[in-house]
DNA sequence: TATTTTTACTTAAACCTTTAAGTAAAGAAA
DNA sequence: TTTCTTTACTTAAAGGTTTAAGTAAAAATA
């Protein structure tokens, strides 16, 4: 490895010089400058970043936390979809992303804290999504002086985008409504997030800011991004004596399951049922009938959480501790009907 | 930061000799090591990477290359398996993962080679997939002395792990051969990758051998992962006089353009046209009606990739260089209808 | 011309860890 | 008892970079 010793040696003059050029401080000649850089590109020099994150403790690496629950983390589309804008922009501000775990000391797998593991690696800042933010060792490295940007869901005194589930929501309803249904079922995942509870609570208020009837059974528990909780919910839907004609999932991954269930019961879809799927993942706009959904705008909240973080990392006095909001938009596809 | 230095002198000895405790060397005795661990927990002592891989010349970390081509990298649910169960086994050998990117020198993003950055970043190893592999900078990494393992594609002297694409067009021929097609098309992305030369070749290959007609207008072209172009090649099948009654498609996702146009078309699936897919994407499952595919054992893929890269780097001189190749399994979805 | 300021460097230390080589003390072998 | 070996350390250097502080020469100012 050709390191700035070697430079130096070609070109007479100390290795500090040698940095000085390269990093374009102003105490250099252009003269030396030009000499130094000539001979970095002619013995084929590569900085060190392990040399220069040990002396300026700064990395330009930020680390990412998710969890690979149920060994499909990053295939849960509004995830990778977030990740690639968020790296798109970290990549171009100079951040390189590497991926939190439990690291492994003394030789033991998974026995290091996520914060030991970010402090091991010197990360600049952290992202974190799809987590399960109650977990003490999570919010240990949210809430740690590694500036930390979360994704939906808030820690007091943190940054965060969020996606606005109220408005998410509250505009599915409306929509649904304005197609006519009076009877709306509402599949839910109950785990206790903020995202959950938002979500719940905005559909139970514009269900009755609506004035429209929501009966206990409306109400049925499936985890996100499961298709058979999903289809379960549906059979019991169905087989109530005062169906729903319209029924919202929690994600649109498991509105598939919905839809077997209903397409199983010898329904039509939307003719006998509508629904309504949560997140815009592509393959909702190419299912026949298209999936009627809110889609979130995944990219954005990306790019906005790549640009807290950066912000936070290199301007952390200017830089205002925020929860961002960003909205979505409902996507009209043909799985609602108009009725009534 | 607490470094050995602190607890070196928290224990009254050398700062080698808490090196040394801490790393299990032997020429420690038990007592001293006892002492220094406590001292080791008690003031919160972090190692530091940067440190070791400065000294050592080893990160335990490991490049990923893709491209982010078209803004869908790790939207794509090939990619995003494999990395995952990549991640896995990487995760409990104690490795990391990176994102290899064009890095940024002189303040200039995306000026690094991808060589470059790998360096600079000290990567142990690298995964290369998802990418264009004639393209000359990711050949310059490729031919590096660093060990690399390459996804669905071989270079000379390299470590491969690659799907059996002529296995598998072949199967999926000989099941709708089977299922009684005899008009089958293919809609084929003709990128010159090896993949696609495999697969089309196996497909002309089998075709032949079930000795079964294959005029060129069952062979239109369209990209990868893209409904419309899909959309279009179908139509253009179904205008066809002589159409064919079983078309396959390159991948799961452009395969959705197909249904759509057939049945834009006022057609049936499977009744009047049969589609496959290939990957077996989990959606898929999920369709009415579900589909058949070429489902690739892409956990496998990830896990071996990532088994064969780690030997690499810990055992360069007992590993042998090879090309893995995996097979998939048809997918009996319904899809594709027994006719004749 | 003498003094001050600026320019363009150099020196040296620091960041934290590992490791080869050295050493003093204790234990074993002769 | 003397010599050799082993144990349990310590010393010192190295890895590549940055940066505060120092310095000699040149340029600017008085």
């Amino acid at each position: 490895m050709v390191s700035m010793k070697d430079i130096a040696k070609e070109c007479g003059v100390s290795v500090a010089a040698v940095s000085k050029a390269l990093s374009g401080q102003p105490d250099i000649s252009e003269a030396t400058r030009n000499k130094v850089k000539a001979a970095a590109e002619k013995l084929g020099y590569q900085p060190n970043s392990a040399a220069k994150v040990l002396r300026t403790h700064r990395s330009h690496n930020i680390g990412v936390l998710y969890v690979d629950e149920a060994h499909n983390g990053l295939t849960n589309e509004f995830f990778a979809l977030l990740l690639n804008s968020f790296k798109r922009v970290a990549d171009s501000r100079g951040y390189d992303i590497t991926f939190i775990n439990k690291g492994l000391s003394d030789g033991n797998p998974g026995s290091m804290s996520y914060l030991s593991h970010a402090r091991y690696r010197s990360f600049d800042g952290v992202l974190m999504a799809c987590v399960d933010f109650t977990n003490p060792e999570v919010r240990e490295l949210a809430l740690s002086d590694i500036p930390v940007v979360t994704i939906d869901y808030s820690y007091e005194n943190r940054m965060s985008v969020c996606s606005d589930n109220s408005l998410g929501i509250r505009e599915l309803v409306v929509y649904c409504a304005k197609m006519g249904h009076r009877k709306i079922a509402y599949v839910h995942d109950n785990n206790g997030t903020q995202v959950s509870e938002e979500r719940l609570s905005s559909f139970k208020e514009t269900m009755s800011g609506l004035g429209l009837a929501l009966p206990d059974e409306y109400l049925p528990e499936a985890q996100y991004r499961r298709t058979e909780g999903a289809k379960k919910a549906t059979e019991m839907l169905l087989s109530l004596k005062d169906r729903p004609t319209c029924i919202l999932y929690p994600d649109d991954f498991s509105t598939l399951g919905g839809i077997a269930a209903i397409r199983s019961a010898g329904l039509d879809i939307p003719g006998d049922i509508s629904v309504v799927g949560y997140d815009g993942i592509r393959v909702g706009r190419h299912l026949t009938p298209s999936l009627t959904t809110l889609r979130q705008p995944t990219e954005l909240i990306g790019e906005t959480a790549a640009q807290k973080l950066i912000s936070l990392i290199e301007n952390p006095a200017e830089t205002r501790i925020e929860k961002t909001v960003i909205k979505g938009r409902v996507y009209e596809g043909e799985s609602v009907s108009k009725i009534g």
